[in-house]
DNA sequence: GCAAAAGTGTTGGAAATACACCCATGT
DNA sequence: ACATGGGTGTATTTCCAACACTTTTGC
């Protein structure tokens, strides 16, 4: 398979960088992807196993080193790209780990990125290292810092997606209120009224009835809406949120 | 002057290293502070003249390169313990910054660190480099990418303050609400109804009686109150603040 | 006694919450 | 006809915003 030919090599040029950044005492600095999707109504996350011997039986985020040439957020689009194939992503600077013992072979800083991205919509273009997706809540242990590093993430993406409108990367680009709520429960593990979530959404105006309806359900199908960024860019932001703490 | 010669003589073994990354392809790290206070009822921050001479008519940020075997804080803590002779201030960080093109003399990727100090509790130790506190309001080009750093800090600030009480730090350890106020609204840059943010304070219950009062003012003096830290500990945060965008 | 800021309550409106029934569809 | 989830309205409470007068002190 050419794909795990690839890594290999991949793997072999890493070890060898990894080596001489220690030998020489020189700081590496890597970017991290924390790649969520939401699919089966969880929260679920990219994972692949770690390169490193020591950590062979843990999982880890996607990650690489960042080339000189590239600023940071080009090497976290290049990294998702490289193993989603997808280009059109929520991508957002979340927070530098940067301990010194947190990699093992080198001294390496890394700055954790979150992506929001449609399960559905794409397709894994490469399978080595057994990518593929968790189940947020059944995640355990990891390799390096990485528990730590999706902890936080998990944790920013609850404040973020009550304050601004990244949800709508997780969901098909029509959907019912049904799965949004149920998103937005799984993501903030709450469980929440339906009529009050409706209420909310229809008064923060920024859905669009699509005049379709959910197909191929055993019920009364529900109507299915899309996120009208227009009408969200052009919504007067109220600046102050009040002192609460 | 013998703080001008430390000085001079780290100048020229930062310059060394950039060379030197700069020759390798070899991405530095460092990290900058946005150290902030309050004085005069208006937000300040400190600043050097720049080291470099592309720069030299130039304010910039307090910064260094990260030591291999310092962690990020630490390395944020040492740069502020240098230059302030503090210890025990409000220190957190912000934001990656690491576009390519950002330093002039090499690739260097930078952590901004925001911190709050008391102008009133420490002497500034080194006045190297015209080391002394700005107005943020008086602020416009900086060294480097330093004025967008900066106002990613103000931003920050104006965000944290609201639902974490960092803004004490900024104040005496005895304050009337008066000045709490001064702060809140010079850092939000908003004008704020006397009476409703006295009954905020009050209600959140985290502040305490010291049953003094401010000495030397030409008019009635005002309560002097303390933060109390258990009482905001012990409070149950609530978890849900509700969607709002 | 006057200037200056401290201190204090009430009210109306908006938003959040809690809650229960009928409706449309597939089987 | 029934099982399943879709869709809706109202009453209550809580929170926020607006607003003005009296009090204390220094001069």
């Amino acid at each position: 398979m050419i794909a795990k030919d690839i890594m290999t090599t991949r793997q072999k040029k890493l070890k060898a960088i990894l080596e001489e950044l220690k030998d020489d005492g020189i700081i590496g600095i890597s970017v991290d992807c924390v790649i969520f999707g939401f699919d089966e109504n969880e929260l679920k996350v990219l994972l692949i196993k770690s390169d490193l011997e020591k950590y062979e039986d843990r999982w880890s985020l996607l990650g690489d080193l960042v080339n000189n040439q590239e600023d940071l957020n080009q090497a976290a689009y290049r990294i998702l790209k490289e193993r989603t194939g997808m280009n059109d992503v929520y991508l957002e600077e979340v927070k530098a780990f940067g301990e010194v013992g947190r990699h093992p072979a080198a001294r390496v800083v890394t700055i954790a990125y979150c992506s929001l991205i449609n399960i559905r919509h794409h397709q894994l273009k490469i399978h080595a290292n057994e990518l593929h997706w968790h189940k947020i809540s059944s995640i355990t242990k990891m390799a390096f810092d990485h528990k730590k590093i999706l902890d936080t993430c998990h944790e920013w993406l609850q404040k973020r997606i009550q304050e601004h409108p990244l949800g709508f990367s997780l969901l098909p680009k029509k959907f019912s209120l049904r799965e949004l709520q149920n998103l937005y429960e799984a993501i903030l593990c709450v469980k929440l009224d339906r009529r009050n979530f409706r209420k909310k959404f229809f008064s923060m105006d920024v859905l669009e009835d699509t005049r379709e309806f959910e197909p191929d359900v055993p019920h009364r199908p529900g109507k299915l809406y899309k996120f009208n960024y227009e009408k969200y860019r052009k919504k007067e932001r109220k600046k102050w949120f009040g002192i609460d703490f």
